[in-house]
DNA sequence: TCATAATCCTAA
DNA sequence: TGAGTTAGGATTATGA
């Protein structure tokens, strides 16, 4: 789950609950034996419990169609389905190669750790993002599958890699070699044709077979093995240049990745240039088009026409033009609109994202905090909901009036817990940190509490921020939510307003506001009353919200206090047979409350 | 106070 | 003993 999805947690609840809408009945550690050494009905509850693991990854394998995608991967690839498993990316280029240089009699070296003597390289341009809130439309350029079509055009290869006194030495006629942007030289397909433009031919032939085959398909079953296949082969592509630049690797060969990126360089580059000087109205042209940004293989072209349908068509005669200017496989494709488009830097944008004249697809985000783990969700969901306003229903006082009504809510603590929590990966063990950080710290302390449950390298730290003395680092203020929850520990809505919310939503509004600052965070809303220990009445919300099923929720209703939370949840099991709708969260509190 | 390094996570 | 790449923004700790 790790490799293929970016998830918030990657505990078994809580994936199941995000692809299945199901959930673990889940058992903390400490009560097992009691369950156990109790009842028929406590027993129950533990093997419920364990069915239910077993069940849920047999649920998700399923539904994840992971089988399908396996046996396709490992039957491109070369490489056993334990491989796909156990080893990481290069393997099955490894595995490419061999099998190729087999069929050509070929042998690989096996090349000893070369030693960390070169070690990097340049790698891609990101143009100059000129930020700002366009309001007319931005058509895009793509270059399709950039890196392998490089290396295809290029005969870029460890088999076509020569050294200066090589074509010395051979008498190498200049027209049979390619000098890279970064020095290097190959020979062309001619003289020797390269492994890896041959491998990656056959993956990308084949790609556009399965995506054939797939607009053919009527059976549901035969669909998702076509897009499992094709996703594999798509997948394969991309990987070899990584492959040819991993100096820790099998096989390293910096002259290949840095040619590649180099070319990638004087490609976008070009792209850039030729754009901003043919559409000009010198040729023509209603409007002088700019270049607002662009990133290793795409440039976003203000073309400076007020329709999507004009700037579509300028996109489809732009890609058509500039792809004339390159050699065989290499395409410059126009692959869709943005408007309104709000550029904040380098990697970081929003829009509405068009790929027909009449309506858009969807809105789409990248690098923003709206795509980020990081953030808590009350900083995700905020972001989210105004540039909706912003961006779909163009109703910038209305997006300011929800922004002031949140920051309202936070200062008075009618905030959900579950909305400040932070969560970031565990990346070492505690030692090898060289600074304090708030999620180490935390795990740290949570290991001297219970090591059962704390969290472990790899895994996501969930926490809080704390009120505490002023000055206090945020290393010092993070806590566990659930021991918040169960010790009625105070949370820092200022820290929350200032750390969190601020710089996110004012980069939104500054584009777009004169004064963001003044009217979004100084204003009387910010001087709301502070509440400082969350109540009884907010746990049980908390608490509510968990729940999923109706039964419990009337339950908990009706008994109304905390403290017998875990006495009506023993009732109701007792009464139902199991817990129908398992809120880990829940139990946990009630746990520690007995 | 401020520059810089460490850290996390994302874009491509 | 096995590991795909670089670019880049943002936040926080750290130390001069």
């Amino acid at each position: 789950m790790q490799r293929d999805y970016k998830l918030s947690s990657y505990s078994l609840n809580s994936v199941s609950a995000h692809f299945l809408s199901e959930q673990k009945e889940d058992v903390h550690h400490s009560i097992i034996s009691d369950l156990q050494n109790g009842n028929a009905e406590t027993r129950r509850r533990l093997a419920v419990y364990c069915l239910k693991d077993a069940y849920l990854p047999q649920r998700l394998l399923d539904k994840l169609m992971f089988i399908y995608n396996y046996v396709e991967m490992a039957r491109v690839t070369g490489v056993p389905i334990s491989f796909l498993l156990s080893r990481g990316q290069s393997i099955k280029v490894l595995s490419q190669l061999l099998r190729k240089a087999k069929q050509k009699n070929l042998v690989i070296p096996n090349v000893k750790q070369a030693g960390s003597d070169q070690g990097t390289y340049e790698g891609a341009t990101v143009l100059e993002a000129r930020a700002g809130f366009y309001e007319k439309p931005i058509a895009t350029l793509d270059f399709a599958s950039l890196y392998p079509s490089i290396m295809m055009a290029y005969n870029l290869c460890y088999c076509s890699l020569v050294t200066p006194e090589d074509v010395r030495r051979l008498n190498l006629p200049p027209e049979s070699v390619n000098k890279t942007p970064s020095g290097e030289t190959f020979v062309k397909s001619n003289l020797q044709k390269g492994i890896l433009p041959e491998i990656l031919e056959e993956l990308l032939t084949a790609r556009k077979r399965a995506k054939a085959d797939l607009k053919e398909a009527k059976d549901p079953l035969e669909k998702a093995v076509l897009d499992g296949r094709q996703l594999a082969l798509k997948i394969s592509a991309n990987s070899v240049y990584g492959f040819t630049g991993a100096t820790v690797g099998q096989l390293p060969c910096l002259e290949i990745s840095s040619s590649v990126t180099s070319y990638g360089r004087q490609m976008i580059e070009h792209t850039k240039k030729l754009v901003e000087d043919k559409f000009l109205t010198l040729n023509g042209y209603e409007h002088n088009a700019e270049v607002i940004y662009g990133d290793t293989d795409s440039v976003m072209v203000q073309f400076g026409v007020s329709s999507v349908e004009e700037a579509m068509n300028l996109g489809r005669e732009a890609a058509e033009y500039i792809s004339g200017t390159f050699i065989k496989p290499i395409k410059l494709e126009f692959e869709k609109v943005y408007y309104p488009y709000l550029l904040i830097s380098k990697k970081r944008y929003a829009g509405l994202f068009w790929t027909k004249p009449d309506n858009f697809d969807k809105m789409d985000t990248k690098g923003i905090e709206t795509v980020r783990r990081d953030n808590c969700l009350l900083v995700k969901n905020l972001v989210n909901d105004c540039l909706h306003k912003i961006l779909i229903d163009r109703d910038i006082p209305g997006a300011v009036q929800h922004v002031k009504n949140a920051i309202s809510d936070l200062l008075m603590n009618r905030m959900d817990l579950s909305l400040l929590v932070i969560t970031k990966g565990l990346t070492k063990t505690g030692d090898d940190y060289e600074v304090k950080a708030a999620h180490v710290e935390l795990a740290e302390r949570m290991r001297k509490r219970d090591a059962a449950t704390a969290p472990n390298v790899g895994d996501r730290v969930p926490y809080v921020i704390i009120k505490a003395a002023k000055g206090a680092k945020a290393y010092e203020r993070s806590e566990d939510p659930i021991y918040v929850l169960e010790n009625n520990i105070p949370i820092d809505p200022q820290y929350y307003l200032e750390n969190q919310i601020s710089k996110p939503i004012l980069r939104i509004f500054e584009p777009i506001l004169k004064n963001a600052s003044k009217e979004l965070l100084h204003g009387s809303h910010t001087r709301s009353i502070s509440i400082s220990t969350p109540s009884n009445s907010g746990i049980m919300k908390f608490a509510k919200k968990q729940l999923t099923c109706i039964g419990c929720k009337a339950l908990l209703s009706r008994v109304g206090q905390v403290a017998a939370m875990e006495i009506a949840l023993s009732a109701h099991i007792a009464r139902e047979g199991r817990l129908s709708c398992t809120a880990k969260q829940l139990l946990k509190v009630g746990i520690y409350l007995k």
